[in-house]
DNA sequence: GCTGTAATAT
DNA sequence: TATATTACAG
């Protein structure tokens, strides 16, 4: 991050949202699905859960050691620390992606682009939007089942995930959509007697029918609370 | 300061 | 459409 660009302030001031939000809800959905207990949640799991710490290590497997020998990689002089999010990026325009990358072309603004006098001499860069492929999802989800949904705050799951220029925005960003997609599969019953929604948004559908597994499972802990776990119908 | 939510922007 | 940003409340 050296010298972000400043991006000019919108003079926007809108506040369309009434300021009062008496009708304000509860996150009541996950927690009871917390609570239920026997459907969502397996105790022992929980106990059994490896520390904060202990967790790093997920990214490990990321490079089979069959790969790593095909490539004469040492698995074991390779630092378990933080993974870079450019190794997760599985999809084929994923290298589109850029936010980490010093220099960018980035041209997208018509104006004229009033170099931002902060930047002093620095180059300007841009933030591409990040891409959540599969892999960074998967960690992300990983991530979440870890911490339990009182914990899963975007500030843990950034540490938990561990991926380099992941920022706590991204992750609340996302967590946020992964809310509402985990909220439309509960409401997905229960929902039937209210009035039928139209066309839900179809949000994580990129992401559905694909529980995270492969990984988990290899790292002996066998697959986490996941879409279907959480959703405990 | 952090979080959750909604609205809105890109 | 997916993700980011913002405002606001707690």
């Amino acid at each position: 991050m050296l010298s972000p660009r400043v991006v000019r302030p919108q003079p926007h001031a809108g506040a369309a949202s009434g300021g009062s939000s008496s009708s304000r809800r509860h996150m009541v959905d996950a927690e009871a699905a917390a609570a239920a207990g026997a459907c969502g949640r397996v105790p022992e799991w929980e106990l059994g859960l490896p520390s904060a710490a202990e967790l790093t290590p997920v990214s490990q497997p990321l490079i089979p050691p069959a790969l790593a020998a095909a490539f004469g990689i040492d698995l074991a002089g390779l630092p378990p620390t933080s993974v870079d999010a450019r190794l997760l990026q599985d999809s084929p325009t994923s290298h589109l992606y850029s936010r980490f990358d010093e220099f960018d072309e980035e041209d997208e603004e018509g104006e004229g682009e009033t170099e931002g006098a902060a930047t002093g001499g620095g180059r300007r860069g841009k933030k591409a939007r990040m891409v959540w492929t599969t892999e960074l999802h998967r960690r992300f989800v990983e991530a979440v089942a870890h911490l339990g949904e009182k914990g899963a705050v975007p500030k843990a799951i950034v540490r938990l995930m561990n991926v380099d220029g992941l920022t706590r925005e991204n992750v609340a960003s996302h967590l946020q959509k992964y809310r509402l997609y985990l909220k439309r599969l509960h409401t997905g019953g229960a929902a039937a007697a209210t009035p039928p929604p139209q066309v839900p948004p179809p949000y994580y559908s990129r992401f559905d029918a694909k529980p995270p597994q492969d990984a988990a499972n290899r790292n002996g802990l066998r697959t986490f609370i996941s879409y279907d776990k959480l959703g405990c119908d």
